[in-house]
DNA sequence: AACGACATGTAAACAGTTACATGATTCA
DNA sequence: TGAATCATGTAACTGTTTACATGTCGTT
């Protein structure tokens, strides 16, 4: 099952400009569509703000990736973007390319490795505080997997469905991460009474 | 154990200053230096280059938060910066804001999503070699920690093994998934021999 | 003498968000 | 009638990287 991964690496355009390509391949959408396609939970893994989502509707359409189509619906002015076969070609290429590791910063691990300035409660805190927040998140997260696993496993549902368990496994494991770490911070406060 | 977290989150600067703040408080160093220690595997969680690090320097020391120490060491200048009490105010102030969720792009997970128009084999593909770009991460971060574990258990080694534990967590969920969802889309693929 | 690592720095470009401006529609 | 949402868009800003310029030191 070899496959050819002959995609180059020097795109012509940023990464919101092939995301928003790859979003129009399943249909013709708005700017406003857009937006608010990836501001679903589904879509954990990508986002854009309007600021940068109508430039890059009309630098697409300048290139023939795309062209526009008006719409007037209940008098509101609706524009409507279509991917063309130059945007499609565009796209395959830029999805054949071996994507890179995702790098980012934590800022949680750099207030934790110089937070000896602050205390080792300070650091608890923070852990705890992360925790919290991520606790949502995996209960949402299994919910959508849940509604997926309910609906037919076309490729595309079984696909969301993947991306979806990339977000639980990663947000369980900084879960598990966090309760150990916590362990370990209150068993060195337990080994070093005289520093409290 | 309460801690009050005090810190507001309007904070004036960016989170690079805040960063190479944090650095210079354990010690005095170039900008040079500063690079050297982020390019280390220790710190996966933070990254900077030279063109941000030499102007982030001199507005610290426009602020007053460092002092510039000239030295000339074997004929080479170095300018060594070392942070000032106000520095240290500013950064605590930082360390003790609760630090937000991380967010970031998933090139992989974008490229699955809409990778039906490259087919499945990409989709393998993709999820394969991500998974062998993070083998030898996972093993560093394994030798890493475990020569932590081999120094003294201080608490600045404590938290730079829970630091290096976060990498390990994460990654080996990854992995995890990555195989998981491999098998995913071979048992589609066996489910629908006629697509292929 | 040549090369790689050391060392500091800048200008330009790139990527992306925020805040704002504008106006229509829907619903209480 | 007023608020919320729909809908499109821009200007200014923030943050960060890339590519380059400059020169030293240590080694082969």
């Amino acid at each position: 099952m070899e496959v050819a991964l002959t995609g180059n690496n020097d795109h012509l355009f940023s990464q919101s400009t092939y995301g928003i390509l790859a979003i129009l391949s399943e249909g013709s959408k708005t700017g406003y569509d857009i937006k608010k396609f990836l501001s679903s939970k589904e879509v954990f893994y990508w986002s854009e703000s309007y600021g940068n989502i109508y430039p890059i509707l009309r630098s697409l359409k300048d290139r023939g990736f795309v062209r526009q189509i008006d719409a007037d619906i209940k008098r509101k002015r609706r524009i409507f973007y279509e991917i063309t076969d130059e945007g499609c070609k565009e796209l395959l290429n830029w999805i054949l390319t071996p994507p890179d590791l995702t790098r980012f910063r934590v800022e949680l691990l750099m207030k934790l490795r110089f937070g000896e300035i602050a205390g080792i409660d300070v650091m608890k805190s923070h852990i705890e505080h992360y925790r919290k927040l991520s606790i949502p998140e995996i209960d949402e997260c299994n919910e959508l997997i849940d509604s997926l696993n309910k609906q037919d496993m076309s490729i595309k549902n079984t696909v969301r469905s993947i991306t979806a368990l990339y977000f639980l496994h990663f947000k369980q494991a900084i879960n598990n991460w966090c309760a150990e770490s916590i362990e370990t911070l209150d068993r060195w406060l337990k080994k070093h009474p005289s520093t409290e």
